[in-house]
DNA sequence: GCGTAAATGAAAACGGTTGTCAAAATCGGC
DNA sequence: GCCGATTTTGACAACCGTTTTCATTTACGC
């Protein structure tokens, strides 16, 4: 269809991790393409919809956007302090959160999981 | 000192879950204090500084908040078509959580999980 | 009471995202 | 190729949660 749609999907693929509506739309222009803020984020929320693209909030509110999803699911560690993230996966909690469901008659089961703590670097901050 | 951050505290710990800042401002509101949205957020951005709240990002970019030490743990299975909401205990949760956060060398380790389904009830009806 | 510093809050600014709507590109039939 | 209908596009404005500004109010020490 769209070959601007392609054009955001080929940025994607062409970058390592994650990269925000803003910067994909920069580097565009700055490649000469002629392409609106608008449909990039048109094009990332379609791709994101048919499930090529994962979406994800940074702390600061930002969606940032990867191409390639294999639905890898994954949840959260975070720092309290300084805000550190680490993915984690948690395929006790998948199986938990089905069975948890299940049993109380529930189908099409999701979750949201956040783990808080405190990381080493900040409770040795802390400490001091 | 500002017994404005101690109300929105309180707030926080009344509640059972994550609580955005315009929501609290909202229920503070309602109960008739005389406070202001930027007093709502500066005290909040306090206490989270502090590690008295845990803050996280919800899916369309809001910062919800919640009272770190909440008194009686379980999580909830709610159902996405009714709201019908069930308190479920998950031990095996906690220890993989737990499990998670040391893995990485964080402490004082602290998780939200909310599991959405639907409830049989509502299959049915959207069955038929 | 008075002065200083902290707290407050109304309103404006901010920034990422989404909506609007007219223009441009594309499609389908001929 | 031509023409109308549909889709895509993008400049711009609107939106909304959040942050900053700054003048006012409050708290505290004397």
């Amino acid at each position: 269809m769209s070959n601007r749609r392609n054009a955001v999907h080929e940025i994607l693929r062409q970058s390592e991790g994650f990269r925000s509506a803003q910067d994909v739309y920069a580097e565009m222009r700055a490649e000469g393409a002629k392409i609106g803020l608008t449909t990039v984020y048109r094009a990332l929320q379609t791709l994101v919809d048919s499930g090529q693209v994962d979406v994800l909030r940074t702390d600061d509110g930002e969606s940032v956007y990867r191409a390639c999803a294999s639905v890898h699911h994954h949840h959260h560690l975070v720092c309290r302090r300084c805000g550190r993230t680490v993915e984690v996966a948690g395929p006790a909690v998948e199986r938990w959160a089905e069975a948890v469901g299940t049993e109380h008659g529930f189908t099409e089961i999701t979750h949201t999981v956040e783990v808080f703590g405190t990381c080493s670097a900040c409770s040795a901050a802390k400490a001091g």
